[in-house]
RNA sequence: GGUUCUGUGGCCGAGUGGCUAGGCUGAGCUCUGCAAAAGCUCCUACAGCGGUUCGAAUCCGCUCGGAACCUCCA
């Protein structure tokens, strides 16, 4: 079975074929680094970054592009009321470059954090003025956008009457039609230099107060939103290139713009599969800067922020949003996040149980009426997370298959289930498809904590304890296991008599 | 108002015409010196009302509720 992928362009499920065999290039809209990212950000980065690795694991060479929007108009979050005070003091102000570095900075560590493989070219708006620049020129050219004070807007009424004609209306993404826009599209400033309500800027002429300026055929000013994501995705991936994603929030207007001004200047569709992940919701709601509901990554990681009840560690996260389907909205909630983080210690905890089980020990073991069908049961719950993840990267259900292999795995630590009920080839695929899917394709991971001296100290308490115990002290043996816990240490007890712990 | 999506058990969340999703929580049992862990078993579902169908959580209609986009947004 081969991949296949919901496509927003065409609202269907399609097969997925690379335009070059065995490759994929792959544009992924960034952040906007004007503020610090916040739990609903980590839903499309760790999105792309699974399907990055699932593409890598299909053995494509992916090139994956994922910009920063640095340019436009910035407010440092919470910065507004003490602007005006600061209007006068530049030097005060924070330079804005020196805004963008911080943002991107922080960025790049929650990234990392959350451990996503970077893309291979990340590319900045400031970066390419001149790119952007020369696209608009080609928009102008082409007759599809005009100048107004020093601006230059995209006619989107022209560009729907002409480009319908060749299927590809203004709205084709979004799957609204241009009449219904114009009678609904708010009243917003600077309208007046529009001809049209609809139409968008390219570029945008600079007050005399506006600190990030470039200079332009049109005068100084700075780059319209949109056209950063045509102007680079274009220089690096191409005039057509595979997968385009991005939030389903950026679908109207960005991506519907981004479609628009690369149709002009290339005359086909930008992207063949457009990939656009659900919101993160917190009661229901999206979680986002004008609703007044974000929590910070920062804030999550350390859990200081009034609707945490305690720190989520940044793999209990990307686990969290793993167990969704990216379609789908997921709703925050302590409950949710806590069942997430014991999830994946229990999922962690059994695949460390099957790394350490040995393929070649005893043989002899009878296996008991109803267990000789787990060796099937196991190979095609194996087959399938293929299978899933082929039908629209369907995590979730990876995962809970699973999470069917891991009573298996504990059966078989605790010998319930003996281990030869497992060919030896069964076993060694068990072993290799989890590491693969696990680490490789799920990207999660658990640091070993404490390091070598904390191991071999812990070791040595442990075998006191075990001493302690064999001569019936239990005043000892309790002891230093209810000391270790209270320091966060948990002990257990397996059923071979063998202590192990694990470090909260 | 327009466009689109959605409503699953205490919580999160798959599924989408017939087959136990899964995780967390809760209850019981086994193991254990006691715990923890683990294993086993169980409980609580498909918003409501109609329709199509041999059969619907899944398709259709209506009602009610929620959301996203139409402004910056992941």
């Amino acid at each position: 079975m081969s991949l296949k992928v919901y496509n927003s362009l065409s609202r269907k499920k399609e097969d997925f074929k690379s335009i070059t065999e065995g490759h994929v290039g792959m544009y992924v809209c960034g952040p906007t680094v004007s503020g610090e990212s916040h739990l609903g950000h980590a839903r499309p980065y760790v999105t792309f970054d699974v399907i990055h690795r699932y593409l890598i694991y299909l053995n494509y060479k992916v090139r994956y592009v994922r910009n920063i929007t640095d340019a436009g108009h910035f407010e440092e979050e919470g910065r507004e009321a003490e602007d005006k005070i600061a209007k006068k003091a530049l030097l005060e102000r924070l330079e804005p470059m020196e805004l963008v570095q911080k943002y991107t900075n922080l960025f790049h560590w929650a990234m990392n954090e959350f451990n996503t493989i970077p893309p291979s070219i990340e590319p900045t708006a400031t970066g390419h003025i001149v790119e952007q620049i020369v696209m608009i020129e080609k928009i102008i050219k082409a007759g599809y956008a005009y100048e107004a004070n020093g601006s230059v807007y995209f006619d989107v009424e022209k560009y729907n009457t002409d480009f319908s004609q060749i299927g590809m209306p203004y709205g084709i993404l979004s799957g609204r039609n241009l009449e219904d826009q114009l009678d609904t599209t708010r009243e917003l400033d600077n309208q007046e230099e529009k001809r049209n309500k609809a139409d968008f800027a390219l570029w945008k002429n600079a007050p005399p107060e506006h600190i990030m300026r470039w200079p332009s055929p049109w005068g100084e000013g700075f780059p319209g939103w949109h056209i950063e994501c045509s102007a680079m995705s274009n220089k690096y991936l191409g005039e057509q290139f595979d997968i385009h994603g991005g939030g389903m929030d950026l679908q109207f207007p960005h991506h519907e713009c981004e479609i628009a001004q690369s149709a002009v200047c290339n005359h086909k569709t930008m992207a063949k599969y457009w990939i656009h992940n659900n919101m993160i919701t917190i009661n229901g709601r999206k979680m986002g800067k004008s609703y007044n509901n974000v929590i910070k990554l920062s804030e999550m990681f350390t859990g200081e922020h009034p609707l945490l009840e305690q720190a989520y560690h940044p793999m209990t996260i990307r686990f969290f949003i793993l167990q969704s389907h990216y379609r789908s909205t997921l709703d925050f909630g302590n409950e949710a996040l806590k069942g997430s983080e014991k999830a994946m210690k229990r999922l962690w905890e059994a695949y460390q149980v099957l790394l350490k089980l040995d393929e070649n020990q005893d043989t002899q073991a009878v296996v008991l009426e109803g267990e000789e069908n787990i060796d099937a049961k196991v190979n095609t719950l194996l087959a399938e997370f293929d299978e899933f993840m082929n039908d629209d990267f369907n995590t979730a259900k990876v995962l809970a298959s699973m999470f069917e292999l891991v009573p298996i795995i504990n059966g078989i630590q605790d010998k319930h289930i003996p281990l030869n009920v497992l060919k030896t080839e069964t076993l060694s695929l068990l072993k290799h498809k989890l590491k693969v899917y696990i680490e490789d394709i799920f990207g999660l991971k658990q640091e070993k904590q404490g390091g070598d001296k904390l191991e071999s100290v812990l070791k040595l308490l442990i075998s006191l304890r075990k001493e302690a115990k064999s001569k019936k002290d239990f005043v000892t043996s309790d002891k230093i296991r209810n000391e270790l816990t209270n320091l966060g240490v948990l002990l257990k007890d397996d059923k071979s008599g063998e202590t192990t712990y694990t470090i909260q």
